[in-house]
DNA sequence: CACTACACATGCACG
DNA sequence: ATGTGTAGTG
């Protein structure tokens, strides 16, 4: 059935894609070549040869990317796929950390630590090196961490962070807990270590796919290599070099040079006929792209027709830019209907999409914001996982000490520095010093605090979460119930009275109050539909702890129909759209100041432009892109300048806007006096 | 010793 | 808009 597929519906470097299974193969995929669906479509080739699902492993660099390709595969093979696996790097580090983790010296029990974690941990350790927190960019000092640990960086620097490096990692070695450099490093160092257990995996996974592997890191190359093996083995790689934007996640897309070093033999495939955008959308694309330096060489084509012309906008400030961009959609679903899905608006940052939310709530445009903080980022949703956490993992301070007065239960700071003292002291974790203060308080001992301390507050506190521990991990249900993790939560919340903590904390705000109280009864509702699923086989406290920490971006819902898509670049990736909106195309912003101003090197600018050309070719029909000529930035107003990227665009393909009349198209004069004055401004 | 109110600075992309 | 640090109160 497949076959019939294949000889129809592919084109000719396609075809060959899906099926060459063995060996290694390399394919370079320009944008809207159909590489999703060689990559679906391969996998159902192999499944129709005979091989076993459970002997493929698909690796993805987004868990939309994951769940996307799992769908295709289930509708394209009618099948369960039970067996199949298709994980980000990420999670398939996890699931050799989960099984190995007694040979790792971690309890089955670990936390993994998202961004917000690592850096109160960071915090915690500069407090303990006798250093202020509020004198460091955490931000940027838990991304040195990070290429410390991945080995992309050396300690160089002559502040001492190295000491601090090591209290952070003994403190996640007290806490047993992980964090997401770790899901990676810790089970390549295993691999690399152990040949056996290499071997087993080896064994397991004879068929290796990689999407997006332009984007992945030098570790998860080492990954990918030590999985395969030798060097004919079949592992199937697929990228495109002109869409790597990851680089300040360690992302090299050397690593396509790699391959073909470490691979030899390998098959190399270009797919270069572009299925998705109008010739003139490409040209664009092309004309920025080629700006580049060091790419591989490929030449896009199409044989769409040329299409609608590229349109620029400079509205006066970002609230103009808003309206504009609302205007034109609602325009556009009258005089082409359109629907509100068709469209994609397309911000550098997360922070930009603000203003265009607003535009859309007043104008009733439905609308759908993916990346951002994910739900599971916010306050409230944090601290319930916080509660199930320690819960699980009794040693996570971290979690520990954002809630043990979470709501207020009369343990304040004084209390709590006590006992991080005397944690501290041990070297050990919170709550084993809370076990031993109750240990010498029952030998009649005076334990950490007067009589008067916080000594009854802190026993209560811990003997709820010991009771939890019982409800949730013993499953002692109500006889004749069936147990259930979402049911003893519910309890848990009534329990702590969150409802009320939330009410003290937005006293004049009940609607607020109200809102995430809904939060949180929507995160349980995910739970209890997540453990009733007749598919899920493992349902239990760590294995859902252990999913969410994986999700860091919203974008769960798929009731995309209808909306209006509001995102980053970086988070389309991936995804198309009949008509694209680029808001905010201003210089400092693509390419982002943070690139440009440090001098790093000629190639932060280059991504900057790929990231530009990954917007544009987003784009099926038509392209807008906009740049103000004015924005608030902070508390003030500043005046902005055009992307210098726009002027890389063919002008021949670019039709203006008047500035004030929005809804018409200068005529050619003035476009020509626009690009003058572009220009002008460039040199 | 805990809690509240108020002043203060700060804000990129993703797993 | 958000979290963090500080001073004053019960």
């Amino acid at each position: 059935m497949t076959k019939r597929i294949i000889d129809t519906e592919l084109n000719e470097p396609q075809r060959k894609a899906v099926n060459s299974v063995d060996g290694p193969v390399l394919i370079i995929a320009g944008a809207g070549s159909g590489k999703t669906r060689v990559i679906t479509y391969r996998i159902a080739h192999m499944l129709d040869r005979g091989i076993p699902q459970s002997a493929i492993l698909a690796l993805t660099f987004t868990n939309k990317a994951a769940r996307e390709m799992e769908t295709r595969v289930k509708e394209l093979t009618r099948k369960k796929l039970q067996n199949l696996t298709v994980c980000t790097f990420h999670a398939f580090g996890l699931k050799i950390l989960r099984e190995e983790c007694e040979l790792l010296g971690y309890r089955k029990n670990f936390s993994i630590y998202d961004e917000t974690d690592k850096v109160s941990l960071i915090k915690e350790s500069l407090r303990e090196c006798r250093m202020n927190p509020g004198k460091v960019d955490l931000y940027e000092l838990s991304q040195n961490f990070s290429k410390i640990k991945t080995g992309l960086a050396k300690w160089t620097d002559s502040a001492n962070m190295e000491e601090v490096h090591d209290v952070y990692q003994q403190g996640l070695k007290i806490y047993n807990a992980v964090d997401f450099d770790d899901l990676l490093t810790i089970p390549l160092e295993l691999l690399e270590k152990n040949n056996d257990i290499a071997e087993k995996y080896r064994k397991k996974f004879r068929y290796i796919m990689v999407d997006e592997f332009q984007d992945t890191s030098f570790i998860q190359y080492r990954m990918m290599k030590l999985l395969a093996g030798k060097k004919d083995a079949n592992v199937c790689v697929v990228g495109d070099d002109d869409q790597s934007i990851y680089s300040w996640r360690g992302a090299n897309y050397e690593n396509i040079l790699l391959f073909e070093k470490d691979f030899p033999e390998r098959i190399e495939i270009k797919l270069e006929q572009n299925y998705r955008s109008t010739s003139t959308i490409l040209d664009a694309a092309n004309g920025v792209i080629s700006h580049n330096t060091g790419r591989k060489e490929k030449k896009l084509w199409s044989r769409q027709e040329s299409g609608k012309p590229v349109e620029l906008f400079y509205p006066e400030n970002e609230s103009a830019e808003a309206d504009f961009i609302a205007s034109q959609i609602r325009n556009l679903i009258i005089s082409d209907d359109f629907k509100y899905h068709d469209f994609g608006v397309l911000t550098r940052t997360n922070s930009l999409a603000r203003n265009i939310e607003e535009a859309f709530l007043a104008e009733n445009i439905p609308y759908r914001v993916s990346g951002g903080t994910s739900f599971f980022q916010r306050k409230e949703i944090k601290d319930i996982i916080s509660y199930l956490r320690i819960i699980a993992n009794p040693d996570d301070d971290v979690s520990l000490l954002r809630i043990i007065n979470t709501p207020r239960r009369g343990i304040g700071r004084i209390t709590v520095s006590q006992l991080n003292e005397a944690a501290k002291r041990n070297h050990t974790s919170i709550r084993d010093a809370l076990l031993r203060m109750n240990y010498a308080k029952t030998h009649g001992q005076q334990g950490l605090f007067s009589e008067k301390g916080a000594s009854t507050e802190l026993e209560e506190f811990s003997a709820m979460i010991d009771n939890f521990r019982d409800l949730m991990l013993e499953r002692k249900g109500e006889p004749g119930k069936p147990w259930r993790l979402s049911a003893c939560l519910r309890t848990l919340i009534e329990n702590i009275d969150y409802w009320s903590y939330l009410v003290m904390e937005h006293v004049r705000d009940e609607k607020k109050a109200r809102w995430k109280f809904s939060n949180i009864e929507y995160f349980i509702r995910m739970i209890e539909s997540w453990e009733t699923d007749p598919d899920n086989f493992d349902a239990g406290l760590y294995q859902w702890l252990n999913r969410i920490s994986l999700i860091t971006r919203d974008d769960g819902e798929d009731d995309v129909k209808g909306k209006v898509n509001l995102s980053t670049i970086h988070a389309a990736k991936g995804l198309e759209f009949p008509v694209v909106f680029i808001a905010g195309a201003e210089k400092g912003l693509i390419p982002h100041e943070k690139s440009i101003g440090e001098e790093e090197d000629e190639g932060s600018v280059e991504e900057e432009r790929r990231l530009f050309y990954v917007a544009i070719t987003r784009a099926r029909e038509k392209l807008y892109v906009t740049s103000c000529l004015q924005r608030r930035r902070m508390q003030n107003t500043v005046s902005c300048e055009p992307s210098p990227f726009l002027a890389e665009i063919p002008q021949d393909l670019i039709k203006f806007h008047d500035k004030g009349k929005e809804n018409e198209v200068a005529d050619d004069n003035e476009a020509q006096d626009f690009i003058a004055q572009m220009r002008a401004m460039l040199e």
